[in-house]
RNA sequence: GUCGGUGUAGUUUAAUGGCAAAACAGAGCACUCAUAAGGCUCAGACAAUGGUCCGAUUCCAUUCACCGACACCA
């Protein structure tokens, strides 16, 4: 049995599941049915991230424990996959989970016999009035922002530090060795130029005096690992590693390691940064990293809730159904560049291609087949595979295309045909011809329910049935 | 500022050193199996300026506009 792993990004469960999730989510899921299609056995990790002090903070704003914030975050989260039409059985690893834990201590266990792991006095920028820590980045002028008129202070403390800087070289060279590490290519250049300008050590731990919500740092009371150290290492911990070697070996060295799916604020996080942690634990690196775009609102701009341009999955689902809201991030929102979605585009793309598209040709074909009581066997599931080369690049969108390409010379032929004429012929030989013609047109819609398996699942099936009792009881897509 | 990228119809995208393709939206025609759907026809675009070339939307340069990276934001 060929083997085949993919991953999601554990989303941080401090906000509310938006919409950039629900396509991430969707698109590892095609890519997953896909390779089960195509024969691999294949494991869906997906998860949630629940450290740091952000959630620590908004628990505290909530007055709940953070165990209670995250529990209820993360079954949200949950909630989500379900409605968004997700193979049943996907691994879902919690960074809170014992045997993550574990492993991110193990893992760090062993960075640090490696001797990649070290201690050093940390400056760390705080701004009084906020009373939080800054980011060089966050300051303006060596000045908060918000509190412009206020010095900020620096603050000492002792950090581990993980020795990204000795991986310049092994990374440059996972690179060149590996040329489809990072997709699409312009992302993986901009990761490239970001290591050869040199990479610095980083900070990996947290006192826990002040932020006591994470992964205690091993031999070290006094430290808790900072959040991504931790979640990053969920990729493995979520195979049992290293508790299970089996697991392990079949996942993850036989297949040549994980796709990974994420959004382009991990490019680094992922394709360096965890590569790197990978080599200094001696462990192989992913197979591959597919960054997405970011979903914007209507002419590029941010989605964000004070502009009122955010798009909640939920809702869409509720109103459109699962598979319509698949079909637009699948196909309507480009594979890896920023798009924009706004509701108007939404049902523009479902009434021109799921209602009267797929939905009504359907229609029109099962209303002939029922009515003249013609039908065909079912086809098998083989056909799929004629799109692994697209699925590969991860250019579902193309995929989509070649279908609906298939739906409209599908119209085309019943325009051209006529077989609802022809069907009503008086002699023989025209009545012939018209049950052919509706049989091709049967067996037409089979087809293209079977290519749609990986993609739109929920409909795929509905397709089946139809083609099995040879009717259709309500319109896949009712127009809106 | 440095580096990288992008600019094509109202919108979202495609292709190409030799007539710029499609979808949605718009206008019209004929049809009726279908979800007032589908088919056909029409209208509509290469950011600007130079250069190389027989010929440039494509290659080069400049300008303008937008985007991204330049580290501790999951």
């Amino acid at each position: 049995m060929k083997n085949f792993y993919i991953t999601t990004t554990l989303p941080y469960v401090n906000a509310e599941p938006h919409v950039g999730f629900a396509m991430e989510f969707i698109r590892a899921d095609v890519i997953a049915r896909e390779k089960k299609i195509e024969g691999y056995d294949v494991f869906f990790n997906t998860g949630t991230d629940e450290h740091g002090t952000k959630i620590q903070r908004s628990a505290e704003a909530l007055g709940v424990s953070t165990k209670e914030y995250v529990d209820k975050a993360s079954e949200k989260f949950k909630d989500l996959l379900s409605l968004l039409g997700i193979s049943s059985n996907t691994h879902f690893i919690r960074t809170t989970d014992t045997k993550h834990v574990k492993a991110a201590q193990e893992f760090w266990k062993i960075c640090d016999k490696n001797g990649f792991i070290y201690n050093k006095d940390y400056t760390t920028k705080y701004c009084v009035g906020c009373e939080l820590e800054k980011t060089t980045s966050d300051l303006v002028d060596g000045k908060c922002p918000i509190h412009p008129s206020l010095t900020i202070e620096e603050i000492k403390e002792e950090n581990y530090f993980f020795k990204f800087s000795e991986f310049q070289k092994p990374l440059l060279a996972l690179y060149e060795e590996n040329p489809t590490l990072v997709t699409p290519s312009f992302r993986f250049n901009e990761i490239k130029s970001f290591v050869k300008s040199g990479l610095e050590d980083f900070s990996i731990s947290r006192l826990k005096s002040k932020m006591p919500w994470g992964v205690p740092v091993p031999g070290d009371d006094a430290h808790v690992m900072y959040v991504w150290f931790d979640a990053l290492v969920s990729y493995i911990s979520t195979l049992n590693w290293p508790d299970d070697k089996d697991s392990f070996d079949r996942w993850w060295i036989k297949t040549g390691g994980v796709v990974q799916y994420c959004g382009k604020d991990n490019l680094r996080q992922q394709s360096a940064m965890w590569q790197a942690m990978l080599m200094a634990a001696r462990l192989p690196n992913s197979k591959q990293i597919v960054i997405n775009g970011f979903i914007t609102g209507e002419g590029g701009i941010k989605m964000s809730k004070t502009l009122g341009n955010t798009i909640n999955p939920i809702d869409v689902v509720k109103e459109y159904g699962t598979d319509a809201l698949r079909y637009f991030v699948l196909r309507e929102i480009s594979p890896f560049e920023d798009s924009p979605f706004t509701m108007e585009m939404f049902k523009e793309a479902y009434n021109a291609n799921l209602a009267n598209g797929l939905g009504n040709l359907v229609s029109r074909v099962m209303k002939m087949a029922e009515t003249n009581d013609i039908s065909v066997e079912q086809t098998e599931m083989v056909d799929v595979k004629k799109y692994a080369a697209l699925y590969d690049s991860y250019e579902i969108n193309k995929v989509c295309d070649d279908i609906w390409a298939r739906i409209q010379s599908a119209d085309k032929y019943i325009q051209e045909h006529e077989p609802f004429k022809t069907i009503k012929s008086k002699d023989k030989v025209g009545k012939d011809k018209g049950v052919l013609q509706i049989q091709f047109l049967l067996a037409e819609v089979a087809h293209i329910g079977i290519l749609l398996a990986p993609i739109l699942p929920e409909t795929s099936e509905k397709i089946a049935k139809a083609i099995k009792d040879n009717k259709i009881s309500e319109p896949l897509f009712m127009r809106k």
